[in-house]
RNA sequence: GUGGUCGUAGCUCAGCUGGUUAGAGCGUCAGAAUGUGGCUCUGAAGGUCGUGGGUUCGAAACCCAUCUUCCACCCCA
């Protein structure tokens, strides 16, 4: 028998101790600004039926999901000379009709996948469960999804989102809501942030509004892309994907709007004489400024037609994260969705929700060393063990000190002083108590601060009240 | 999915155009008057050179495949 290389899955990692209290600093953090904005948790399992997922994030996330074999022999009533379709009853025969129609196999030998984000396993549950809900339903959700990309930095295939949303109201007070939300965990969390939002029925306006409203898609993937290629690159874009020149020239003033938030606006509202739609977008979103302008929120915030996010379920507001001091991708994003449940039988239902990436949280504070040190070591106190009989000594001590809801722990057993002290210095333990002889008839029991190498005398009820005091 | 890129001790890397027993730093482990860590000193262990093929008298170095890493596109957290 060989011995095997351990390895793990391309795109996932393990965590070690100081990575896992770092993530929980972050879960935690997320999770009580949630809470305090009156959000409450759910999960989901960690596999959906295939049919709950398909179609639900285009052909692109479609390609994307990673699916389940099914368990068994799932090779179980297809002939052995051929294939049997799904959808009409002529059998197909021959490995080759197989592969050409790999989708329909596909079918056959997988129905359950591993979600890809949260939020529509989310409708899936409203619906199920909506006889039990009390509608706006505020919910957040902070589970692992998986993505069968291929992993760059800050990009992987197994990965944390933490979701909030509200389904069942289209107000605007939610957008603000998310945006405080936003404001409020990056604060606390001490990263710098500039929150970018854009309105889908601007996008769409705009569409409409030079000509070509079923080249939305194209469109914003261009705009999309103007910082990085240029104004040129992407008027050519534009021409190879069929857009008649004179759409592209009416495009223009889109493309060069600079200026405040009110200056776009002006230069939107003008273009938009020709789209009903566009114009709601821009009332939403003059709705949304005037309200968050009143908040003085401490991280920066704008407007910017640019944004373009491809989920196809977004409808009304998309927002957008960055991190100002730090090269990557968003680390939070989302927006609103007004027919999400409609798939699953629950039409006309409103909702509006963002994703905080707690991996890409973690990459940046990481980068920019933004952990505070005293979220570090867990045990305080170290317990020396100099032999049974001390041990039995320190075992009493060690049981009150943990009541008193104090981490501490004993050495296993009683190795040279010098390999306990240094286990507890290595493991950042701030104290260790030595109990010996001398301790155990004096009753007086050394206290060694190994920061500072201080040592103290201490009787039982001293040391305690000195660890409650800290 | 398309096009690149990386892979040598636990970690970070060196190894000249293929040539004999593959190196360093850090780390690990063991010692340095038997109840005192971090620093220092001494010593030791640890490598199928990502994996599998091939070329060659000879390969860590060259070729092919494969896996992994990182990057660009795509898309996104």
């Amino acid at each position: 028998m060989s011995v095997q290389k351990p390895s793990i899955p391309k795109g996932t990692r393990d965590f070690t101790p100081t990575e896992m209290v770092r993530r929980n600093f972050i879960f935690n953090t997320v999770r009580s600004v949630f809470e305090i904005f009156g959000y409450l948790p759910i999960e989901t399992p960690a596999m959906e039926n295939l049919s709950t997922l398909m179609g639900k994030y285009g052909e692109e996330g479609d390609k994307l999901l990673f699916k389940i074999l099914n368990s068994g022999n799932y090779l179980e009533g297809i002939p052995d000379s051929g294939y049997q379709m799904t959808d009409d009853s002529n059998p197909v025969s021959g490995i080759r009709h197989l592969k050409s129609d790999i989708g329909a196999f596909t079918r056959h030998i997988s129905e359950k996948g591993l979600r890809y984000d949260l939020t529509v396993p989310f409708a899936r549950f409203v619906v199920q469960h909506q006889n039990e809900l009390v509608f706006p339903f505020k919910r957040y959700q902070i589970q692992p999804v998986w993505r069968a990309d291929r992993p760059q930095k800050g990009r992987y295939r197994e990965f944390f989102q933490c979701d909030v949303d509200v389904i069942g109201s289209p107000s605007l007070l939610y957008e603000v809501e998310l945006i405080q939300i936003i404001d409020e965990v990056f604060s606390r969390l001490g990263i710098q942030t500039t929150t970018l939002f854009n309105n889908r029925k601007i996008l769409a306006g705009i569409a409409e509004a030079i000509g070509a409203p079923e080249k939305m898609n194209e469109i914003t993937v261009a705009i999309d892309k103007l910082d990085k290629i240029g104004l040129e690159k992407v008027c050519l874009e534009l021409k190879e994907k069929d857009l008649h020149d004179s759409a592209i020239s009416a495009l223009q003033p889109v493309l060069l709007m600079e200026g405040s938030i009110n200056d776009k606006i002006l230069v939107l509202e003008d273009l938009f004489k020709l789209s009903e739609t566009g114009m709601k977008g821009i009332v939403e979103l003059k709705h949304l400024v005037s309200l968050l302008k009143d908040l003085d929120l401490r991280n920066k915030w704008t407007f910017d037609v640019r944004l373009a996010r491809g989920l196809n379920y977004y409808t009304g507001t998309i927002i957008e994260v960055k991190a100002n001091e730090v090269a990557m991708g968003s680390i939070c994003g989302g927006g609103r969705y007004d027919d999400l449940t409609g798939i699953f039988g629950l039409p006309g239902v409103s909702g509006v929700g963002i994703s905080f990436g707690a991996d890409r949280i973690y990459d940046v504070m990481n980068e920019l060393n933004l952990f505070p040190e005293t979220i570090q070591h867990t045990t305080r106190v170290l317990f020396v063990n100099f032999g049974p009989e001390e041990e039995r000594f320190a075992l009493k001590l060690l049981n009150e000190i943990r009541h008193e809801g104090i981490p501490a722990e004993i050495y296993p057993d009683s190795s040279k002083l010098k390999k306990q002290l240094e286990y507890a210095s290595r493991k950042q333990i701030p104290l260790a108590v030595l109990i010996g002889k001398d301790e155990m008839e004096s009753g007086l029991l050394t206290v060694k601060d190994l920061a500072s190498g201080v040592q103290s005398r201490l009787s039982t009820e001293e040391f305690i009240r000195s660890l409650k005091n800290i």
